[in-house]
DNA sequence: CTGTTAGCGCATTCAC
DNA sequence: GTGAATGCGCTAACAG
């Protein structure tokens, strides 16, 4: 059985004034300003810092001055592999410079992040950095009504609702579409996730290709599990399928194995090519054929537009295309050794 | 160029209460009790919020309050696989009833976890959730002082500062020499990160075998590309070795594709064990012998613990062990054909 | 370099 | 059911 109703009152920055002898607003200063006040006295509120076991009250200090050092970040989920090097980018970069990332997951579904993001605001963030473009009109409103730095990511648009910092996807899908082309691939497939950006790097498959090819769908996120199930589906639909573009590479991976298992080989059978570049496509056997995006510079970028803004600089480039390439690796390799 | 300086002001409480003709307080209890004021007032209001573009300051509310509805989260990485789980479970759990999970990276140094709680405590969070156990006096004494709930996480103590959910390593680590023993295998090495809990699996670990065992350290967060490094390491100390324990499954696949490069059979030859039974766990070749941690569970009963502390309920289990189990897979497999 | 005054936007406490 | 006053803990603005 532990304390259900502790009360110790903690201590606040009028009991260290108090007990340094100084005046509330030299104690304030003593510690966020020490510039303008006088060594001794720093001494004198420090010491009685210690005495008290003062923590400073930031919900108090926000509420005057209007600035929380906290910015807002909306994930889909968190534990999408994908994202990650971009969220401790941001808490990184963000951390630097004195501010607290908070994040939040929208799970995809637009309705949560309209929610989501009303709750963020509720905190009085100094800037908000988003996956994807905002999409529901309420939430773009509130945000411009807001006034402070906003962010999309992960995605390109010639009319961000403020700054964006990401690549086209449309691009993405067009360059696979050529990869394969190129490769002489002309039965192909795309294994995809349902959510927006996956569904637009499709498009720009499909539209390289010329045609609607067969497609698995899942819902996002997409997981090696469902890239098994993906697969079969797809070799259900067309059995001699040449080469699998794969939303993810999770998902390209459990596409592999489901092909190994029914005893393709790949790529002598069957080319798969992910997204992504994760830690380790480089390392299957084979290693994956992917497309690298720089999530960690996205990250950093995005960080560093929004603490631009906030120091009251001038961005000059608000929309940043921080771009993508493909890296070919062996599962989509060796295209003389394929094939019956 | 984009605005530097936005200046719309946002709408108050006062905004709201005036357009709709009712007193502050009224439109307070409107939103936030709509139960104590009539139907009509609550429409009125309800417009005037649509009007006015109003959303609330929870900066405000929380000072006035004492309750801020958000709860501190501290964790070592949060690129770090293994407790994405965790703070997803944790997320959601404390979601479901309105709390919002501050999240912070204190990155495996003690420094960090210092200073960066006292950045998070300065919010006035309703509870605080940190990974390991609190390590320095300074930051116990401040914790107990504020009278919050805290949860410590992934570990387990007999004496925690407030509440703990986790479980032993040193049995994890005794289960593993166990099992090793157990298939026979004395020629045995670790390869480990050199955070404290894997040194304590460590120490489980050489405590059942009776003997310091060939051993390979590497700076936590371990990962694949060390994984290779490590197990170069532990070969080099003795090229007979029969099984290897790795800190992480990241860490043993790397141990595994360094193993296999230089021309050895896993599990033929060497076996491989690893921690934490990540995703790509059982679909490696050969599939991972690793030790299975429910790390959403861990996530749920310490949002739990904070939520019903929160709610003025007494806890009656404050230590929660949410045990392990290895999960015996091929790379530790078929001892029957292994070496010469 | 230091102090005084005046709120930030809201919820608690008491009245009606 | 509704309202008026009060202050949460701190900092901006202006004095000295």
């Amino acid at each position: 059985m532990r304390k259900p109703t502790p009360t110790p009152k903690p201590a606040t920055l009028h009991d260290v004034a108090r007990v340094a002898g100084v005046s509330l607003i030299t104690a304030s200063r003593a510690l966020s300003n020490p510039g303008v006040v006088s060594e001794g006295t720093i001494e004198r509120v420090r010491d009685a810092v210690m005495k008290t076991g003062y923590t400073p009250n930031l919900l108090a200090g926000s509420l005057k001055s209007k600035r929380s050092m906290t910015v807002a970040g909306l994930v889909p989920v968190i534990s999408v592999p994908q994202f990650l090097p971009t969220i401790r980018a941001l808490t990184e970069t963000l951390d630097a410079q004195g501010y607290q990332l908070i994040l939040g997951q929208t799970g995809y579904a637009n309705s949560r992040e309209e929610k989501l993001l009303s709750t963020m605001i509720s905190r009085r963030p100094d800037g908000v950095v988003i996956t994807g473009l905002v999409g529901s009109q309420t939430s773009r409103d509130q945000l411009k009504r807001l006034g402070i730095p906003v962010v999309e990511m992960w995605d390109l648009s010639a009319h961000p609702l403020d700054m964006i910092v990401g690549f086209s996807h449309l691009k993405v899908g067009s360059a696979i579409g050529g990869f394969f082309l190129n490769k002489g691939w002309r039965r192909v497939g795309v294994a995809t996730g349902d959510d927006h950006r996956a569904m637009t790097r499709r498009e720009g498959f499909c539209a390289v290709i010329g045609r609607e090819v067969p497609t698995a769908i899942v819902p996002a996120p997409s997981n090696l599990e469902m890239g098994r199930r993906a697969m079969a589906q797809l070799l259900a639909q067309d059995p001699k399928l040449e080469a699998v573009y794969c939303s993810s590479d999770e998902f390209a991976l459990g596409a592999i194995i489901e092909a190994q298992a029914r005893g393709l080989r790949v790529p002598g059978d069957i080319a798969i090519c992910g997204f992504g570049d994760a830690d380790f496509a480089a390392h299957l056997m084979p290693s994956l054929t992917t497309v690298q995006v720089d999530g960690a510079a996205i990250g950093r970028r995005a960080a560093q537009l929004i603490i631009d803004r906030c120091a009251g600089r001038a961005v000059k480039e608000p929309i940043i295309d921080v771009g993508f390439r493909i890296v070919e690796r062996d599962s989509t390799g060796a295209s003389a050794a394929r094939r019956k």
